[in-house]
DNA sequence: TTGATTACCATGATTTCCCATGTAATACCT
DNA sequence: AGGTATTACATGGGAAATCATGGTAATCAA
């Protein structure tokens, strides 16, 4: 397993669409591009998905290359290999970190998460996340919120880590 | 496997037939054209098939050189050989990206996919898509829906990743 | 010679590149 | 430990290069 990302944070975005990756986030970029050499800038691929998706996911060269590679293994001209195909060849926008550590967001992209001027960068494994700051307050929480809710008082989500949880 | 594409984008189709390629997608046919020099334009086919095909299907040097390997390892004479060289050798188009960075779509091609002043290029892995922007959306995305209806509401594509969809 | 195809030139918009600055984090020195 | 030098980060601005698109002239084919 490759190294993971962790952590949250905002950042500004400017008006070229420009934005500062964690400097945390940067170097597992770093160490999952196989091409990286110390001193140049880390590939990265920003799948952005279809319409119900509010938010960009940002995967490493290593992780987008397991993707590619386990869709691969889908029987070709099956529903779900094109489904996964649309999504993460065509849904998706192969960029790199500048020389100043920053990523670029195209008008498209952020036009389709409505970031105007901040972005929230939280990690989800070995990819990591771009939300509009309010968006992602309303969507995520309330759904762990309902998914807690439905949990006893005291229950202690390390549970799930030993495969207990499971049905 | 060679870079592939990835992304999705708009573009004008003027009078003669040009229409200006994705400038991602030029690096990638630049990258897969083994006779590509700095400076000079980059060759590519495209696979237009019979009338039950409505888009136009591009492959880099490399990926049709890929495709024709595999054709001629087929038994001469058995039928699959004989459709797959109807298609991949009759039914396409060899061509190349012009100055600016456009590629010319004969007025038969653009009539073929009913394309009049806009095209609509998606990735597919080592090969892109042109089509009819309409096409698309009622073809494709509809059939997306229909499917994805049919799942539960909260299902999440990526599970098929795993493949745990399967049945 | 006429319609079509190809080569050349032009331009506004976007994107990339390069340089700059203030601040925070870390290393260094005595 | 205290203070200072050094490096890393986050952010901004302008110049330069690239992109998408359009037009016109030259070339070709029938």
């Amino acid at each position: 397993m490759a190294r993971r990302f962790r952590g949250e944070s905002h950042h500004k975005v400017d008006s070229k669409g420009r934005v500062s990756i964690p400097a945390t986030f940067r170097r597992v970029l770093e160490a999952s591009d196989p091409n990286w050499r110390d001193g140049d800038n880390p590939e990265l691929v920003i799948v952005y998905g279809d319409h119900r998706r509010s938010y960009l996911e940002c995967y490493t060269i290593q992780a987008i290359e397991e993707v590619d590679a386990k869709i691969a293994r889908l029987p070709r001209g099956s529903v779900e290999r094109k489904m996964l195909e649309r999504l993460f060849s065509g849904q998706s926008f192969p960029t790199n970190v500048d020389e100043t550590g920053r990523l670029v967001l195209p008008a498209k992209l952020r036009k389709k998460i409505d970031i105007e001027n901040e972005a929230f960068f939280i990690a989800a494994g070995d990819t990591f996340q771009i939300w509009k700051p309010g968006t992602y307050e309303a969507e995520e929480l309330s759904k762990t919120e309902t998914w807690l809710d439905d949990l006893p008082e005291d229950f202690d989500p390390l549970i799930y880590l030993d495969g207990q949880g499971e049905n």
